[in-house]
DNA sequence: GTTAGTACTTACCTAAAGGAAAGCGCTTAC
DNA sequence: GTAAGCGCTTTCCTTTAGGTAAGTACTAAC
C-alpha cells in the first residue's frame, strides 16, 4: 500500500485498509486446516496419505475436502504421475509460495506464544504450591 | 527457534516444528473475527459501538462473546472510566503487539490477493467479450 | 484368491460459529 | 414522561466445520 498526494489522511486510510485487507485475507485462508495444509505442501509436495499422517487428526473426508478448496483457489495442484499405479502428488503452486511471510510470522509467533503458555503455568505452579 | 548442536536435522526439525507452531496460533486466533478485533483495538482504543460499526456485519452477541474470550486470553483489557454514565473502553494489551508483524504480513497479503482476483475477473472479462 | 495399500467417497452425526430480532437496565436530553 | 443512546443479554434459528465409520475401485504382491 503506496500513500500518494490523493491520500489527504494517509493514517486513517492505512488503517481501514488494512483492516478490509486482513479480514479479505481470512476470507480464503480461515478454517483449522488450510495455512497448515499450504504450509506443510509448501515445504515439501506430498500424496495424500502422507499428509494425512503429518497433519494428526485430520481425517479423509476433510482433506479431500480442503484439497478440493485449495486446488480451485489456485493454492495447490493435483498431480497424476503415469506410474503403475499412478502417483498422485500434491503440491504446492507459485501463489501459495507469497504466503510465506504470513506463515513465518505466524510460526514464530506460535512459538512464542506456546512459551507463554508454559510460563503462565509454571507460574500457576509457584502460587499454589510454592 | 534456534538450531543448536544437538539439532542433528535442523532443517527436518524446523519444519515439522513450523507446522505445530501455526496450528498452536491458529488455535487461539481461528475465527471470523479475533483477528480484525484485535487489530482494530491495536489501532486506537475503542467503545461497544464503535468497534460494532467498525466490523460491519459482527452483531452484538457475537462482538460480546469474542471480547469475552480476547480478554480472558489476555489480549484486550475492558476498562471502566467513572464519568457520568460511565464509558466503557476496550483495549489492546501489550500481549496483543506481538501480534503486530502477523498482521502486518497478512494485511499486505491480503491486499495483493485482491489485486490478484480483481486482475483475474478483468482478464475472464477479455477472454469473453474482448 | 486373499491381503494390503492408495486415494478417496458416502452417509450420518455433533458441535460450534454465526446471524436476526427483540429486550433490558441504566442515563441523559428534551 | 418520553425518546434516544449505550452496552450489552436472550432467544431462536441456520449454516458450516468437522468428526466417525464404513465402503469402493483400483492395483500389486504373496
Amino acid at each position: 500500500m503506496i500513500s500518494t498526494a490523493e491520500n489527504i489522511l494517509p493514517d486513517k486510510n492505512e488503517c481501514s485498509n488494512s483492516l478490509t485487507n486482513v479480514m479479505d485475507a481470512l476470507y480464503v485462508l480461515n478454517g483449522k486446516w488450510k495455512l497448515p495444509l499450504i504450509l506443510s505442501l509448501v515445504q515439501s509436495s506430498k500424496r495424500f496419505n502422507e499428509i494425512q499422517h503429518e497433519l494428526r487428526g485430520i481425517s479423509p473426508k476433510v482433506l479431500a475436502n480442503e484439497l478440493k478448496d485449495l486446488e480451485l483457489n489456485d493454492f495447490i495442484r493435483r498431480q497424476v504421475y503415469p506410474t503403475r499405479p499412478v502417483s498422485i502428488i500434491y503440491e504446492a503452486t507459485e501463489y501459495s509460495k507469497t504466503l510465506k511471510e504470513v506463515m513465518r510470522t505466524l510460526s514464530e509467533w506460535g512459538w512464542q506464544h506456546r512459551e507463554k503458555i508454559k510460563d503462565s503455568m509454571r507460574q500457576e505452579k509457584v502460587e499454589v504450591f510454592g
